[in-house]
Formats: C-alpha cells, structure tokens, sequence
DNA sequence: AAACTTAGTGTAATTAATACACATAGCCAA
DNA sequence: TTGGCTATGTGTATTAATTACACTAAGTTT
C-alpha cells in the first residue's frame, strides 16, 4: 500500500463555529463547479477523503488544515453521515469529478465540530477550497451534498453540549463582559434570559473570574471584565 | 454494480443492552478462531460490513437479524471508530481470514444501539455467529477488536440519554413496580438513590401511572404495579 | 403467633429557578 | 455644563427541586 493511500469510501467533514458578538458563524470552504464556464460557486463545509493510514480524527485535523489554513483546532466527532445518495446530486457529482479519482463512489462521512475565536486564527484556504469563508448560521444557503444536515446535527450537539460545559470559553476574548457571554449563550440555545438570572448562575460557578478592569471607550457605562479560569474548572 | 455489492471499508456493529431486574446485560456474539482446530471462543458485538446501495441504519438492522435474530429493534448512531489499526490483531485477522474476501482491508465501524426487554425477543443466531449470548455488562470479557471500547461508548451515551428521555420502559415489564424501575435507573447510572426521593421524583413526571394492582405470590408485602403512558410523556 | 422481607410514607432544611424595576457610570450633543 | 443617552449592575420574594432521614404495614413462612 502506497503512503498516504486514499480510502475512497470515508470522509471527513468539519463543522468549525465562531462568534461575532451577535450570532453564531461557521466556516464554509467555496467551490466552483468544474466542468461549467460560469463560476457556479456552491459552498460547503470543509472536508475530503481520508487516507488509509490515519485515525479519523487525525484525517479531520489534517483535511480542516489543507482546506483552510487552521492550525491545532481541537475537533470533536458528532455524528456519521452514509445515505447511499449523498453525494449522487448532479451538481455535486459535476464537482467531484474534478477533484476525485472515483467520484462515483459511496462515501460516508464522518462529521466533527469545534468552536473557536476566529479573531485568533488566519484563513489560508488551498487544495480545492478557492476560498473560506465564515457564515452566519441563520444565512446559511442551500450546501453542497447533505451538508445542511450535517450542519444541523452539529448545532444539535452544540446546544446540549452547552448544558454540560462551559463553552463558549473558546468563543469571547481572554477578556469578556458578562452581557457578552450571555449573549453568546442566547445565540447557541436561540432563547432569550433574563440578565440578573444569567449573572447570578454565572457567578456561581466561580470558574468565571472578575478582573479589576472595564471596557474602554463605550458610550456607555462600561461594563466590568471576566476571564475564564481554567484550573479553577477542571478541578471541580 | 452487483446487487448488495459489500462496501469493503465499513462496517455497523450493534451494542443491545437488557435488564435482568438486577444488572445490564449486553448481547454478544460467539465466534470462533478460524483458522485453529481448538475451537478458541472469542465473544464480539454483533456486526458486520454494510451494503454499497443501504443506509447506514438499514445496515445496522440487518446484520443484527442476520446474526441474532432480533428484528425491528429501533436502533441509535452512538460513535463511529476508525483506528487504522483497529482490526489488525492476530487473533482478529485469523477470523476475519476465515469470513471475509478483504480480511486486511481497513474498515471503520459505526456503532449503534438500543435498549430491549429480552423476554419479548427470541435469539436465533445464524450467519457467522455459532452464538448470542447475554452477558452481564459486568462480567464482558476481552472482547474482538475494539468492541470493549465500542460498548464503554454505548454505555456513556445510555447514561447521558436517561437523564433526557424516561428510558427504561423498553427495558422493564409492561407493569413494574417502582423498585424495579429504581433498580434500572442504579444500574444504568451505576449508583444508588433515596427510595423515597426516587418514588417523589418519578411520580411527578405523570406519566408513570398507578395501575390498581399489586404483585401476586412474593413473599412480603406485595408492591403496586405502575405502566409508562406513552401518550402521556409525548404531550409533554 | 412470631419472624421475616420488602413496601410505602412525611417533614424539615437547603438549594436552585423564576419573575421583576430602578439607580448608575461614562459618553455625547446641545 | 447640563441633560440625555445607553448599557451596566444590583435585590427580593415566590416557587420548585433536592437532600437527608426512620418507622409502620402487608403478606409469607416457619
């Protein structure tokens, strides 16, 4: 077996969040349609075969890599995607078959997610990506394949898992106002909350900490800043 | 494309679990080293390769009736398992020689699950399996491949689903009593619960309804019976 | 009739969840 | 410099959920 021989039959896919201080954003890869003049850009979340000798989480870190240029994500699995006709659209195969040996095949996918703060991180889209690009989730258009379920599955996760961890840690600056963790706890679980409830179950974690610091600038009464502590978390 | 062509690279394997009124149990397969004359009985989940033109659900239903016989159990995705590697030990590649046209072909397994009352079912295991067999989850031996992972998985995702859904009705007899169903919740959770608080907490859901009647034939004093109201839980 | 076994029950104390309204800090514009 | 703007930050009362804890009752067996 040749290194770095391609399993035909398994894939990838990830579904990477971010958080715009508003509304839930995930990152999408734009691909042309390969065999049409016209530049029929259909998006997609980033993914690709995997290779034979690698575990299926490292085939995720490594296809989220070569799609988009980000480095050392921590992914998560979610959810293994294998109806017989996913990929058998005519523009999806019209696409495939540009890129892959056998773009006929039956391929699963298996789906991972992370979150992350895009402030943080560079895009350098290559490979087939022509480009990445982060969406609103409520934006999202019609997806290449069976995507949109996927991306569905993902945000399923996403909210129980907010029941579980403090997510979300990864989302905001190291520095964070209160009003705008809860804001990203009310586009996670889309629920409104009332602040002083938010605030006092917040604070009673005691993992979210008060530095002696307020926002700069703001037309308004600034608000005080809050880290994350870790240490304090895990050893709960 | 051949009619039921195999995918070579993916399989679906099937963590059941049961309820003796005491332990979970979990149904196993028994097979039998291909290749040596002492018939060296190693237990594995029931399992198998899918199908290139089946969903992924329809192959986890119909290998576990082709292996045990079980048929319309509703089935669950819990994980899907990709080490390289995961199926490569001797014993492992001996039977699998003796079964499979790809023996060393990498595949990747999905897991499913459920939850059944074992009185309602019976075993008739044909296909490679010699054997099914309940096993107290307890008492699971070394298993093939990388089953042990593969059902520690299925057990994390049972204990996470019942604190979501009222499991366990799948489990128990149409009419149980309260202490039976206390016994269910201490095994999946692997703890143990106030009589008292328990009976409070489960009677306030309303859906777990009184019947007039009372166990026959023990030798106490004999406990009222109580059945799950579907209809009442799905109105919530 | 006494012994055995599991069933069935109540209360008090603590903690969590919910609903709700107003004064305050800093910026900005007139 | 004052008044208005905007988001911050705070407390209380009510209800619901959780926890801890011990004895009597019903039926069977000996």
């Amino acid at each position: 077996m040749p290194q770095h021989a391609i399993n035909p039959n398994v894939s990838v896919d990830c579904v990477i969040f971010s958080f715009n201080n508003h509304e839930l954003e995930v990152l999408l890869i734009e691909r042309s349609a390969g065999n049409t003049d016209k530049v029929d850009e259909i998006k997609a979340l980033p993914g690709n075969l995997i290779y034979e000798d690698e575990t299926l989480d490292c085939a995720a870190e490594r296809v989220l890599t070569e799609l988009t240029g980000l480095e050392n994500i921590f992914l998560e699995q979610v959810y293994t995607f294998g109806d017989p006709e996913r990929i058998s659209k005519k523009h999806d195969q019209d696409w495939l078959r540009s890129i892959r040996a056998h773009p006929e095949a039956r391929v699963i996918t298996v789906a991972y997610t992370s979150l992350i703060n895009k402030e943080r991180f560079n895009l350098t889209p290559s490979s087939f990506a022509r480009n990445a690009v982060w969406m609103k989730v409520k934006n999202v258009p019609q997806l290449g394949f069976d995507h949109n379920d996927i991306l569905e599955k993902a945000l399923d996760h996403l909210k129980h898992k907010i029941y579980i961890e403090p997510l979300g840690y990864e989302l905001l600056p190291d520095r964070f106002t209160l009003a705008q963790l809860q804001k990203l706890y009310e586009a996670i679980l889309d629920d409104k909350f009332d602040k002083r409830n938010f605030r006092r179950k917040i604070l009673r974690t005691s993992f979210i900490v008060p530095l002696n610091e307020k926002q700069q600038g703001v037309a308004h009464k600034p608000a005080g800043l809050y880290r994350f502590d870790k240490s304090l978390f895990h050893q709960m």
